[in-house]
DNA sequence: TTGTGACTTCCAGTCCGTC
DNA sequence: CGACGGACTGGAAGTCACA
């Protein structure tokens, strides 16, 4: 019946990956060198994020770009 | 000792897929309602498409948003 | 059928804050 | 530590004509 959205499913997989490491959002900003407020839009779902930073993310998370596209059904 | 980046990941992917499915890029652009150029730009790399993007012509092509961003080593 | 250049619009993304 | 605001810039998003 509801099914996430892309921003959501980024969202999501952000906070879980995130949260597995152990990191803040500003060390995850400096790590992925994206600005700080940025992520916290990401995390709640303000944009839509480029395949770009969802690629610096990845790597600053230490997982593949698709891993934080995934859908969690 | 060469590893794709992100654009050029989703390029790959995109034009298998596309390939697979035997549909032009025309074809393609109206099924996932995006310009027929975008979509030669985007697999000629040449923009960081949006997650949503990606995620329009992901359900065009009937797979996964991640599928598109699978790194093929 | 696809590539390309030129163009415009609008949002992704940055940087400064406060709470 | 994270949510949230405003102001700003560059680049993605979208359209067209033509090769």
């Amino acid at each position: 019946m509801f099914r996430m959205n892309i921003r959501e499913t980024l969202s999501a997989n952000l906070k879980r990956y995130r949260r597995e490491r152990g990191v803040s959002q500003e060390e995850l900003a400096h790590l992925a060198e994206i600005d700080r407020t940025y992520i916290s839009s990401l995390e709640r779902c303000q944009y839509a994020a480029s395949i770009e930073v969802v690629d610096r993310l990845a790597k600053a998370l230490e997982v593949q770009a698709a891993d934080l596209l995934k859908s969690l059904d």
